[in-house]
DNA sequence: ATGGCCAATTTTATTGGA
């Protein structure tokens, strides 16, 4: 048996809603840890996953950001938001454990609109570290997931000249990663795919996916013991083509059972 | 010249995204 688990940065569940739906039922992981849903909780389409067979552990909020893990299997000892004591209003991190697999799902801030925006998003950062740190163990069988809006390396970026020093390559975004992922995480999509040259979003302008001129900004990062179960892990490019795409195609990875 | 697209909103412009 095998257990998969996606992350995919949907744009909108509610635009994306027969996208969603249909990619389910195609290609439906077992775990589908989902970001920027810009949805209130109550008016989320549930029965779009309850119908696939998911049942869904919701952390949403009007018009931004929103963070969402869906399984096949029962989500236990969820636990919503980085619970720090910082006053932050915005739904950005939700966790659940499923299969024996501590889940979580994250959507980093962007941090591309001014520098208060990128101080909160290397802040943020920490406290996804205090959050580990804290919450959570390394030895233990853990997935994070999510849109992370760091390219990690310049084999992650089509045109790493072009993006040297703008935000979402920065040396200091990706110490801060770095710095994150230090705690006992490995790359899984990495560990398959040295090659670098590969994406998961494309800007909706310039013909850039049909150029495919991407960066690789959405991971799955596993701590040892998952990592060590790890037989595969791809990008669903189909996934971002055609109308009404998200920008983001979903990340898969598989493991044994 | 630093643009182009897309989604949500007390919508016909603005904000945020990446």
């Amino acid at each position: 048996m095998a257990l998969s688990i996606a992350t995919w940065n949907v744009n909108s569940i509610r635009a994306r809603a027969e996208r969603v739906a249909a990619w389910l039922a195609a290609s439906g992981p077992d775990v589908l840890c989902l970001q920027e849903l810009k949805v209130e909780d109550k008016a989320f389409p549930r029965e779009l996953f309850t119908a696939a067979g998911y049942e869904v552990a919701l952390h949403g909020q009007k018009t931004y950001n929103g963070v969402a893990i869906a399984s096949r299997t029962p989500l236990t000892d969820v636990a919503i938001g980085l619970d720090d004591g910082v006053d932050d209003p915005q739904a950005r991190f939700i966790a659940a454990t499923v299969a024996g697999v501590r889940v979580i799902s994250v959507y980093v801030p962007n941090g591309g609109m001014g520098p208060e925006h990128f101080a909160y998003k290397l802040a943020w950062l920490g406290r996804l570290r205090g959050w580990l740190d804290r919450a959570a163990d390394p030895a233990v069988p853990l997935a994070l997931c999510g849109d992370f809006n760091v390219a990690p390396e310049d084999r992650d970026v089509h045109d790493p000249a072009a993006w040297a020093g703008q935000v979402l390559c920065t040396p200091e975004e990706r110490a801060a990663l770095a710095r994150v992922t230090a705690w006992g995480l490995t790359d899984v999509y990495r560990q398959f795919h040295p090659e670098g040259g590969k994406y998961s979003w494309w800007d909706y302008r310039g013909l850039s996916f049909f150029k495919d001129q991407g960066l690789r900004i959405d991971q799955v990062w596993a701590t040892a013991s998952l990592t060590a179960r790890a037989t595969a892990c791809e990008i669903d490019r189909v996934a971002r083509k055609g109308q009404n795409a998200s920008d983001h195609a979903p990340v898969i990875a598989t493991f044994s059972t």
